[in-house]
DNA sequence: TAGGCCCGTT
């Protein structure tokens, strides 16, 4: 420290050590004016107690009181010491005073590496990760702190390639990585699902016998379970010294990504069992199993546990709640959460948008978005996704297609694939085919199976088999093994009464090992799941589901329901069609449900595949015949069948 | 002295 900035003033009688123990407790619990006032001598004499008080400045985010320690560490003549003069640059950067930060900077008498780590930091925490990077290739000196600061930095916002290119030149430079450095790499490769990379990563972790560290540990697991490799992520965790909660939801969210929603809630219940107690993050990642796996019953119950542990005060649980509600069916109590929400949340309007989009309500997802904006709130590129999709699944082309256009030039978010893949959607239902077309080829990211698909099913609407031709090709080349694309091209062909090529369809699957995906529906019913499958009798109702299905559609018949085979490939007699379609599972599922529920009791639906026209057909029917409301989701959206009409309008 | 790194939302 700095000889002349000492001004000894020593007006208390108390022993030093005491006051200053008295005076860390004041900063340490928040009473910064209080140890300010009290002990103002003890500054004086040591200025490492303005530190002290600076940190406490940042844990309570005062900047007024900021400025006036500034001003005195500048008459004491202290900032000439560079413990204080860090600190309070620190303290500058942190409460986002950066303009400050860097006057100060340019003024200071002394400055080491840490006073640029300090303003690193502090480009990354308001996102300036150019200016962040600037400093970082401008510093003379760098220790490993300065390297953790930019890779942190860029694995905060996304920017994988660059962290793990800065991650090996660290590497050869000969600095040894931290725990610090290594959860933001892994992190980074998580965000890449470089396994590979990753792998390397863990082999340097070994080497550095930092496989012991709680978060390294944890963050590597994380890494195996978003590349795929949900085994060798599970092993790492299986091997950790110590459990904690993040490894438990490390473990429960690898499983809820990998696809394996029930294994992600068997966990869930086996946490509880153990004795740890979940936290926001675990209730985060059962709620969207929850919502996947459409069991509102599950659902309803991990609410209740969010209420008691008071996780529903925040936003992340509340905006995943809004979502299961809506995927289980149930819009209203979806509708009442969003209701009672107490922080304006652009997620949480998305989610709410989103599940209006989901039902076919696209009056509401776009009244909803207009009541937002009233509001203050900015949509995001998932609000707009959410409007988008809600106006194509309601059939309001224009308002979609002037939402799109209204993307860059109003809102400022750039379109990405999945926005294209929307508007692909309403241009093609709109029979507006080859400006769809047109659109895929001219935008700037590239397009995947996805997109094509969607334009494969517009063909299929129109019956525009050579469109439907040439657009398959253009899926099969990215996804040669998409079952999906193989059944629509054939229909569509069929429908056209092209058999020579639905039979060239058909061979090519065979060639290629390709299989339909099995049709699956579930239903909940007294908190427990029951799965249905054509030609499946493992299910113990399966013979009586099986006549009583066979009387429905016979009562359906007199009614006027003719089926429509027009959805099976052709090559079946007749009869084996007809079979087939009475076996949907979604139609065994609904007789399922008739048989085991009161009159009236509305019926939930979950399908793995999308609804077939003839499905779709029956249903309207029995919801008439049988007096019920039937709700189906699909692998695309809800279908609210209510006295012979269903909500998606017959446009799905 | 700083960074508090991992796991979650629409």
């Amino acid at each position: 420290m700095g000889q002349s900035c000492l001004r000894p003033l020593r007006l208390n009688s108390r022993p030093f050590s005491t006051a200053s123990t008295e005076f860390s407790i004041l900063c340490s619990q928040g009473y910064i004016k209080e140890a300010f006032n009290k002990f103002t001598f003890l500054i004086w004499n040591n200025p490492s107690h303005f530190s002290c008080l600076l940190q406490a400045c940042i844990q309570k985010n005062t900047f007024s009181l900021t400025k006036q320690l500034h001003s005195l560490i500048i008459t004491s003549g202290c900032i000439r010491d560079k413990f204080v003069s860090n600190h309070l640059l620190n303290a500058y950067s942190k409460l986002g005073q950066l303009d400050i930060a860097l006057t100060l900077f340019d003024k200071l008498p002394k400055r080491n590496v840490m006073s640029f780590n300090i303003l690193i930091g502090g480009y990354v925490q308001i996102g300036d990760l150019d200016s962040a990077y600037k400093m970082f290739d401008e510093m003379g000196e760098r220790n490993l702190a300065s390297w953790n600061a930019i890779i942190t930095g860029f694995t905060q916002f996304e920017f994988n390639e660059r962290a793990l290119s800065l991650f090996t030149r660290m590497y050869g430079l000969g600095y040894l990585p931290d725990a610090f450095t290594l959860g933001a790499v892994l992190r980074g490769c998580a965000g890449l699902k470089d396994l590979n990379k990753g792998r390397e990563v863990h082999g340097c972790v070994l080497k550095l016998g930092l496989d012991g560290h709680l978060v390294v540990a944890s963050s590597l697991a994380h890494m195996y379970m978003r590349s795929g490799s949900l085994r060798e992520g599970e092993i790492v965790i299986m091997s950790m010294p110590a459990q904690t909660v993040a490894a438990w939801n490390t473990l429960i969210a690898g499983r809820a990504q990998n696809g394996c929603f029930e294994g992600a809630l068997e966990l869930y219940n086996l946490m509880k069992i153990v004795g740890f107690r979940p936290d926001k993050i675990t209730f985060v990642s059962v709620i969207s199993s929850c919502s996947e796996l459409a069991t509102i019953g599950q659902g309803q119950q991990i609410h209740s546990e969010v209420v008691k542990t008071g996780a529903i005060c925040v936003v992340a649980v509340v905006s995943s709640l809004i979502s299961m509600y809506s995927k289980c069916g149930c819009l209203d109590e979806a509708e009442k959460i969003f209701e009672e929400r107490e922080e304006a949340d652009i997620v949480l309007w998305s989610a709410m948008i989103s599940a209006y989009g989901f039902h076919g309500r696209g009056k509401n997802a776009v009244e909803l978005f207009h009541r937002m904006e009233q509001e203050g709130l900015a949509p995001n590129h998932v609000t707009l996704l959410s409007l988008l999709y809600a106006c194509s699944h309601s059939g309001m082309k224009d308002e979609g297609l002037e939402f799109f256009n209204l993307m860059v030039e109003k809102y400022n978010v750039e379109p990405q694939l999945v926005h294209y893949t929307c508007v692909v959607d309403l241009l093609g239902r709109a029979g507006r085919l080859q400006e769809a077309e047109d659109l895929i080829r001219s935008m700037h990211v590239k397009p995947d199976g996805v997109i094509w698909k969607t334009l494969l099913s517009a063909c299929k609407i129109h019956k525009n088999a050579d469109m439907a031709r040439s657009i398959a090709e253009e899926v099969l080349r990215i996804d040669p093994q998409d079952s999906a694309s193989y059944v629509l091209l054939a229909n569509v062909q069929a429908s056209a009464k092209r058999w020579k090529y639905v039979s060239e369809v058909r061979k090519s699957m065979k060639d290629r090992g390709v299989k339909k995906e099995p049709g699956i529906s579930w239903l909940e019913l007294k908190n427990q799941v029951h799965h249905f499958i054509m030609g499946d009798k493992s299910h113990p109702q399966s013979e009586e589901v099986d006549v009583y299905l066979k009387e429905l559609i016979a009562e359906l018949k007199l009614e006027g329901y003719v089926p429509d085979t027009g959805s099976v490939l052709h090559d079946m007699e007749l009869e084996e069609q007809e079979y087939n379609l009475v076996h949907h599972s979604e139609k065994l599922a609904i007789a399922f449900a008739l048989m085991n529920t009161p009159a009236g009791f509305p019926i939930r639906i979950m399908k793995n595949l999308r609804i077939c026209g003839d499905c779709h057909m029956a249903v309207k029917y029995i919801s008439k015949k049988k007096n019920r409301e039937i709700i189906v989701r699909d692998s695309s959206r809800f279908h609210h069948f209510k006295d012979g009409c269903c909500s998606c309008g017959d446009y799905w």
